[in-house]
DNA sequence: ACTCAGAGTCGCCAAAAAGGAGAGCTAAAA
DNA sequence: TTTTAGCTCTCCTTTTTGGCGACTCTGAGT
């Protein structure tokens, strides 16, 4: 899938760096961008930070936009301070999702999306944030998986994906090698692909394979 | 690629259910499987448990094994009394890394994996939880990326992802469209992949591309 | 009961794209 | 120097793709 998102848009907005994780699953998210420096990552990777950073905390609890320096009372573990020795001195994150049981998606259960984006030298201002949000309310959007695949036309791709020719997918599911043909050509339809490899990497990102 | 985890010993051996991380990145693994409940799945993300299980807390800390029954005092949300209400009574959680700096795996930062694990009817046994642990190190050790691909390599399969012809590739990259057809070559011959689609899937989950 | 639309299946054909073998060329490593 | 890996190219084969039409089945509406 093509990367959408404008970088050089976000690398003026978020100089310092950036976190943006699309449509949450159980755990994890169906697409992550992350530019944050590659020390503060190795640093907190290093040290799991994950399940105590404040941000993520707000960002799984809440909805809408907060600057870092609103969730500094919630930081025991002065992850935020650390943070500022990477240069992530000033920051904020949004936060979005579904709503639930929202029939255009087709997603039973919201799912959710969020950024952190950080610079420098100065606060975001709000007409920054706002912008921040809109673009990350893009991505969830651009990442609505289209719900009317049949699963014929999924386990094609499924083997496919694992190096099958289609002359052995036909054989493997007892049906002719027209017919694969046809269910590649009506998956690669239904997810705007331009051929079969785009169709199953598409389709890989949506999770839907 | 081809799901390696045997599914019917999994299901014997964790009948209420089964998390597995492999290869945790800065947030996201490079391969989940979830056999949850279904109606817990809902339930824990709809209240963004994820920030506050002591399992997760636990896996991304330790390393080693551990019961469920361990981690109760570190459970304020009271998430584990929770779980038991969906089948998720007895449980066990394995998690592991690379040595930091294993050549042999190329990656710098060792990574890690994790699996969680439940059953209703009693406490796992010691010989179970091994061949847990045995299982999520099979599919560690299986997601070893190889590191010997080229960036030519890598940004060919780039291209060929997002649904670009040969030709269109090689002009791109101003490049014969025969130098593309040898790139993809040498990257399927290195991913031990049978075509270029099987190959783009393999380097995806790799985190290659 | 009847028609109609849509989805799925299949075969055929021609064109386009991908894949495979071999060989030359270069730069860097042993 | 020899070796090796990477890049490039050409020629040829195999696979995939797109377009066409035809057949079946199903469910919705008349």
């Amino acid at each position: 899938m093509k990367n959408l998102i404008d970088l050089e848009e976000l690398k003026t907005l978020a100089p310092a760096g950036y976190h943006i994780a699309v449509r949450m699953g159980f755990v994890f998210p169906a697409e992550e961008h992350n530019a944050m420096p590659l020390g503060w990552v190795r640093h907190y990777t290093a040290r799991g930070f994950m399940m105590q950073d404040p941000i993520l905390r707000w960002a799984y609890a809440e909805t809408g936009q907060t600057r870092w320096s609103a969730l500094k009372e919630n930081d025991p573990f002065g992850i935020l301070d650390q943070a500022r020795g990477f240069g992530l001195t000033f920051g904020v994150a949004v936060s979005l999702r579904d709503l639930p049981g929202d029939a255009a998606t087709g997603v039973e259960q919201g799912s959710r999306s969020f950024g952190s984006f950080a610079r420098h030298d100065r606060e975001f201002a709000p007409s920054e944030i706002a912008r921040l949000q809109d673009i990350v309310q893009e991505r969830h959007d651009a990442l609505t998986p289209p719900t009317n695949l049949t699963e014929a036309e999924l386990e094609a791709m499924r083997l496919a994906r694992d190096g099958m020719l289609l002359k052995e997918i036909a054989h493997q599911l007892g049906v002719s090698e027209g017919a694969i043909k046809q269910r590649l050509k009506s998956a690669k339809l239904k997810l705007d692909a331009r051929n079969s490899t785009h169709a199953i990497a598409k389709a890989t990102q949506f999770g839907l394979i």
